[in-house]
Formats: C-alpha cells, sequence, structure tokens
DNA sequence: TGTACATCAGTGAACGCGCGTTCACTGATGTAC
DNA sequence: TGTACATCAGTGAACGCGCGTTCACTGATGTAC
C-alpha cells in the first residue's frame, strides 16, 4: 500500500507507511516503539512528534487515508464488473418481466465483484491487514473508527446494489443488513486470502456462494420466496 | 474469566489470569511487557521463565487451556436448548412426515442457543476478547492455533445440528460451511455484545436472523428449495 | 522587488527509567533405598 | 521409618540497553509590507 497520492508532508507520509509495514511484519500497532518506527522510515524519532501526539493519531491518520483511498476504488470495482457483464447502453428487462436473466446477472456481476475485490486486497494487504487487526485491536479509538469504516462500506455496498438495481426485491432495510453481514465476511475472507495464496480460488467460490445463500435467504425469509425459486428453477448451479 | 479448576501450578495460572485480564483492558498480548505481568500477577518477574519461555507459549497455555473449557459447555448449550423445545422421550415425526413442525422448532432451538452462547460470553468476556483479537493478531503462532480453534468449533456445531437432527436436508459438507461461516459471525458479534449492553437484544436477532438467511439460502441454492417453502408458508415470521 | 519575520519539518544530544534476562539463592515437595 | 538427594516454584539483586521525551538548534518555505 502506497500513499504517494497524497499531499502529506514527506516526513508524515513515510511514518504512516513504516507503520503499515511493520503492522503486516508480525507487530501489532501497540506493541511499535517510536524508534523502531523511525528508524524503519529513516527519520530522526523526534520527527514523530511534529505530526502526531500518540499512537492513536497515527492510526486515525493511517485509517482515514486508507479509507479514502479504498472506498472509491471498491465502489468503482462494482460498476465495473455490472458493466462487464451488462454493458451500458444495453435495454433491460424488468425484474418482474424477466426475473431468470436478471438473477443471472446478479450471480455474474457477484462473481466478478468478489473476483475484483480480492484482486485489490492481494495488491494491497498491508492496509486490510491493519483495518481488520486493529478492528478488535487493543485501542479503543481505533475499534470505534473501524467499526465505522465498515458500517460505511456495508452502506456503500447496499447503495451500489441499489443503484445498479442488481436485487431490487429487497428492500432497503433488509439489502443493508445483508450487506453488513457480507462486508464482515468478505474483510474476514480477505485475511485468509493474503495468508493462504494456494487457496485462493476455493476463497472466492466460499465468499460468492455466502452471498448467494445469504441474499437468497433473506429474499425467502422476507416473502419473496416464490418469485425466487421460478427463477433458481431455471439456473444452472454447477458454473458456479 | 477464571482458570481456578485446572490442576495447573498456581504461578502459572496467575500469569495466565493476569495476561487475560490485561489483554482485556487495552494491551494485546504482544504489547504486555513481562514485569507489567508480574505484577498484575503479584509475582517476581523471574517467575515467568520457570513456566514459559515466551509470549507465544503464554498466549498457548491460554488458548488451550480456554479452548478446554469452552468446546464442552458450549455443545451442552446446544443439547439443553434442543431438550428445553423438544424434552427428551417425546415422539418425533420424521422431516419427511412434517416439516413445518421440524422447521419450527429447529427455528426455536436456533433461537435458545444464540441466547445461551450471548450469556456465556457475557459471562466469560475476556477468553472472547483474547481469542477475536488474536485470531488476526500479530503472533503468526497464535494466529495459527486460533484457525484451528474455529474449525473444530464450526465441526462442533455442523456434528451438533446432525445429531440433534435439526437440518437433515443439509448434507454435511454444506452444513459445514454453514456452521464455518456462522460461527466466524458469532464469534465476531460477540464482541459488539461484550461492548454494547444497550444493544444486546438486537444482536441476538440480528444472528438468529443470519443463521436462518445462511441455512435457508444453502438449503434452497441446494434445491431443497421446494420442500423448504412449503414448510417455510405456514411459518409466522412475526414472532422473529 | 526586497527585507524582515514567522512558521514548519527535521536534527542531535541528553535525561532518567523500565525493560528483559542472568545468576545465585531458598524452601517446599517428591523419591530412592 | 528415616535419611539423603533431586526437583521444582519462586525470590532478589544486578546488568546493560533501548525506550519515550525534552531541549535547543537548523534551514527551508511562506508571508506582510
Amino acid at each position: 500500500m502506497s500513499l504517494s497520492k497524497s499531499v502529506l508532508a514527506q516526513g508524515k507520509r513515510l511514518l504512516m507507511e513504516a507503520a503499515l509495514k511493520l503492522n503486516a511484519n508480525t507487530r501489532s500497532l501497540n506493541a511499535l516503539s517510536l524508534r523502531e518506527l523511525a528508524r524503519e522510515a529513516g527519520l530522526n524519532p523526534n520527527t514523530f512528534y511534529r505530526h502526531f501526539k500518540d499512537f492513536d493519531e497515527l492510526g486515525m491518520a493511517i485509517i482515514e487515508e486508507m479509507t479514502k483511498e479504498i472506498r472509491q476504488p471498491l465502489r468503482a470495482l462494482r460498476r465495473q464488473a455490472a458493466e462487464s457483464v451488462v454493458p451500458p447502453g444495453t435495454p433491460q428487462d424488468s425484474w418482474q418481466e424477466n426475473p431468470q436473466l436478471n438473477l443471472a446477472k446478479s450471480m455474474q456481476v457477484n462473481k466478478a465483484t468478489v473476483k475484483l475485490f480480492f484482486d485489490y486486497v492481494a495488491n494491497n494487504p498491508n492496509a486490510f491487514i491493519l483495518g481488520v487487526r486493529e478492528l478488535h485491536g487493543a485501542s479503543p479509538v481505533l475499534r470505534k473508527a473501524l467499526r465505522k469504516v465498515m458500517v460505511d462500506f456495508a452502506q456503500d455496498m447496499a447503495d451500489d446494489i441499489q443503484d445498479l438495481n442488481l436485487l431490487p426485491e429487497l428492500d432497503p432495510a433488509i439489502l443493508y443488513d445483508v450487506s453488513e453481514t457480507v462486508s464482515r465476511e468478505m474483510f474476514q475472507l480477505s485475511m485468509d486470502y493474503i495468508e493462504q495464496p494456494d487457496k485462493r480460488d476455493e476463497i472466492c467460490l466460499k465468499a460468492e456462494k455466502l452471498i448467494i445463500s445469504l441474499t437468497t435467504g433473506s429474499a425467502v425469509l422476507h416473502g419473496y420466496g416464490p418469485l425466487l425459486l421460478g427463477a433458481l428453477a431455471g439456473t444452472d448451479w454447477t458454473s458456479l
């Protein structure tokens, strides 16, 4: 993960990058020493104080920066996945008219999004390691901040699914609950994805299945069963 | 969480308890100092070396002890929940004969188990905090050990559901996948449950819904849709 | 345009302190015969 | 049963080191007039 695009002072950026790097390699943020961090960044220990009051402040700066950098790309990924399945301009039948076709499209968008998400994780492992680690880490300040980040990600996901009309039969509140669980699981799985490169295909598949099961289950549970089942009846699941 | 039942040497137990306690209060294991730990335990710093080579060894000892103490009680909770719904000796219709009744029972067992699980969490918060924190913590040794713990918990859950005949329509492999996701989510939610006492009812409900959605979705996805929908049609969801 | 001053990022030396680890010791419990 | 010895859990003093933090300093950039 690079912070190079930002307009932060050089030293501040170097310290944040050093923290990300050290955090990924067997140290959690609150076990880092200030001198160790400065050494890694190639700076005088003192420089830390020019930019941060303490480690929580450093952590918050990293989280804000990372969130800024990751949130929009993730939304773009979803649109990209949707467009790869349904090129813009394609005339679309409504869900009532053709639930089977639309369900198939949603599944493909799902599959594509999962793949793109994990690619993104693999390219930015340190940001995700820090986020997942500190979400339940020792600092209450960072925990709280990351909880909010998770809520935001879930809301983004729900908004995108609505905007792209992928699951019109689910009402927004339910969609949000599903999104919350899905994003929590995606972040959890991203750790496996990073640590177990040999199992990446398997993890993608697991994520796809989880999302489909959860969505389907929620729909059935909230009374959209018959519509969905009719659509499902003609679907070829072996392609999963 | 108390380790009092074990037959460990007194000093070893004191150190493990001190680590659990300090870990719960804003320090992660790998940020603990040996002297701080000894102080909390009321022992000479040196005593640590009588029992442990390093902090990973301490962490492993805690994890093993906790797992031993938690695994069986959790299984017992499931049986207890099942018996509270279907007292032993009650004659039971097969699922084919009476899917609706059996589904309703499974839901009630689910609800009871969720409640009992979270009660257990609330009574042993420190063990769960340590487990969830170190599952993605800085130590690869503890991460690996806790990953195995999670697999074991998931397998226990799947085995119990089979033994209690709660979801006979799901085949074992699928059941295991569902159990894995459910236990991961339960552990995640347990942190919210501990930290947000005012939202406990809400969290219980969220967990119940998640389990039902995921199970239902998996069943539908694997071709048991029609059977399940028939049963669901007569169910009163408002009781959720 | 030049000048004076303020702000900012980074340096280097120095401080006292808590740390991990070692060593030699104690006293209680277990064990061989 | 008694005695001698070994093992074990815990102690206390001492070590050298890296740590966080402070202070006074530098040099570059920005700003007022």
